[in-house]
DNA sequence: AATAGTAGTTGGCATATACAACTATTAATA
DNA sequence: TATTAATAGTTGTATATGCCAACTACTATT
């Protein structure tokens, strides 16, 4: 199979990429930071998958039932953007949570086409125990580090994920290959 | 379904569990972490089920290239050890880059039931690729930071990384639920 | 009133992943 | 040495993830 090119259009040609050689230290970083990254999330997601099964539900489940319990009620469509994910997919997100009870879907009032997302008493509860269990356990990772590292850690990480977000938002496809 | 409760043996009562209370500082930090975390995930995870396709492969099968690309040559089993996935995973990923021409198995000599994975010029070729594109875009995005900030950001993704490995590798299940 | 747009669901498909069972090979042991 | 145990990898099976496209049911526009 050749190695066949779907990105979206518009990326290399109307994005100011950077030249490779740029700055050195720069560059150093952007390595470094690379296999950090991917270790970081392989990592994550191993742990993840373990871990949100004690409660009986996935990982993609464990993440839109916080978003939904912070939020208080969401549509579909915002799951799905808070997600990063096709509406379908959060749609069906939602089928398992609310077969377990977790969530409750409720048609719109204003709007007849939406369907609010609700979280049931059980979701909101379970969700508390799993971000009680999470807190634990970063509270164990962190105690690791020196105060000020410890804060300037959850920091970056936010600020690093914010521009990511930022960047995926308005970058499209970031398909830089023509061949 | 009620929420079923698969982790393995042996967690809560032999792991050194923090009391949730402890250090409201550390508390307050890992809460944050958690969060950025979470997002940071989420996002990557989009950004690169997104961009792998550019060169024809999956996201797996890119972090598997790349592995295998950096070790010279891998078993299967240390490929699904460095991914954090069963050999079996492990092995179909392999058939994946095999069948595309990327990675080429061979038998070991020394002991026949061995398979060593090997980058073919081309998987060698594309994986650089995939980094300096990688690289162009993590320098894109470490631009915005101060120098200072920028490699304090690298190495603590790299020791935050490293944490977790060394946690769930030593840690087996995280569950600690117990009802 | 007819047309266009939007929210959500469902169908179809491909990939990802685990676990268990299997094959082939090597190591241990009786 | 012959048998048993252990190990590396593959394959079978089942589930989850996720996209796109097609569909339904509403709402907005003209």
């Amino acid at each position: 199979m050749p190695t066949t090119i779907v990105g979206r259009e518009g990326f290399s040609t109307t994005l100011p990429i950077l030249e490779p050689a740029a700055d050195p230290a720069l560059r150093e970083d952007a390595q470094h930071l690379s296999g950090a990254l991917s270790e970081l999330i392989r990592v994550l997601q191993f742990r993840d998958r373990d871990r949100a099964c004690c409660y009986g539900i996935s990982v993609s489940q464990c993440y839109a039932l916080k978003g939904v319990v912070e939020a208080g009620a969401m549509t579909v469509n915002e799951l799905a953007g808070q997600l990063y994910l096709d509406k379908s997919t959060a749609s069906r997100i939602a089928n398992g949570l609310v077969d377990k009870g977790l969530l409750a879907r409720k048609r719109d009032h204003e709007d007849g086409r939406v369907v609010q997302l609700i979280p049931t008493l059980e979701g909101t509860s379970i969700c508390a125990r799993i971000e009680e269990d999470l807190e634990v356990e970063y509270a164990e990772l962190l105690s690791d580090f020196d105060p000020e590292i410890r804060s300037a850690i959850t920091k970056l990480v936010a600020r690093l994920a914010h521009s990511f977000a930022a960047r995926v938002e308005t970058a499209g496809g970031s398909c830089s290959v023509a061949s």
